[in-house]
DNA sequence: ATGACGATGCACT
DNA sequence: GTGCATCGTCATG
C-alpha cells in the first residue's frame, strides 16, 4: 500500500487523514488537512510560479514549506494530476517523540503539541531546510493510514479568498484538531 | 466560551 | 508599503 500523489488535492487531503508523518522519528498521525488547488484564489500557486512557491510547481510528493506571519512555518504535501496543487498539514495526534515535542513547544499538554499548522512545524522542527525534500525519504517518513477514519468537512481556516470552499478535512471527533468543525 | 490584538519577517505589487 | 494558509495572551460575556 502506498500513496498516489497524483490525486486531486481535494481527494488526497482526505487520503492523508490517518497517515503517519514524522521528521527524524518525531511526529504522529495526521488528523487535519486542507486542500489547495492551482486555480484556487486562496492558494499560493494562484498567481503562478514565483520564488516562494517554486516547489508547488515541481514533482508531487515533496514538501512545500513556507514562513507565515514572520514567525511560524507551515508544511504542505505537493500533489495533484497537474502542477500547482498541495495539501496543508494542519494537525497531528502526537505518537512518536513526545518528550522532544514537549521540549520544543515548551508545553506539557499533549493535545496542544501539534494542533495547528505552525504548532506541528515547531514540534517536528520543520523550517525552510526541509522545503522541497521528498516526504517518503529521510528525514521524513510518511506512511499510509491502515484504516479510513471518519471524516469531517468544513471551510478552510485563516483565508479570505474562496473562503466558502469546504476543503478542510479532519478526523471527526479527534481531540487533536486545531479547531472543531461546524 | 468567544473575540481582539500584537509579535515579526519577507514575498510580492 | 501591504498582507499574510498563525499562535499565545489578555479581555469580556
Amino acid at each position: 500500500m502506498s500513496f498516489d500523489f497524483t490525486q486531486t488535492p481535494e481527494a488526497f487531503a482526505q487520503a492523508l487523514l490517518g497517515a503517519t508523518l514524522t521528521v527524524e522519528g518525531v511526529g504522529g498521525v495526521i488528523v487535519e488537512t486542507e486542500a489547495y488547488d492551482r486555480d484556487d484564489p486562496a492558494s499560493h500557486a494562484f498567481p503562478g510560479p514565483t520564488a516562494r512557491n517554486a516547489v508547488m510547481f515541481g514533482p508531487p510528493g515533496h514538501a512545500y514549506v513556507y514562513r507565515i506571519y514572520g514567525m511560524h512555518y507551515c508544511v504542505n504535501v505537493v500533489c495533484g494530476p497537474r502542477l500547482g496543487g498541495a495539501v496543508l498539514i494542519r494537525a497531528l495526534r502526537p505518537t512518536e517523540g513526545l518528550a522532544v515535542m514537549r521540549r520544543r513547544r515548551g508545553l506539557e499538554d499533549e493535545r496542544a503539541l501539534c494542533s495547528g499548522p505552525g504548532k506541528l512545524c515547531q514540534a517536528l522542527a520543520v523550517d525552510m531546510v526541509q522545503n522541497g525534500l521528498l516526504l517518503t525519504a529521510p528525514p521524513f517518513r510518511l506512511t499510509p493510514a491502515t484504516e479510513t477514519p471518519p471524516i469531517a468537512v468544513g471551510p478552510r481556516i485563516g483565508i479570505t479568498k474562496a473562503a466558502e470552499r469546504p476543503w478542510r478535512f479532519g478526523w471527526a471527533g479527534s481531540p487533536y484538531l486545531s479547531r472543531r468543525f461546524p
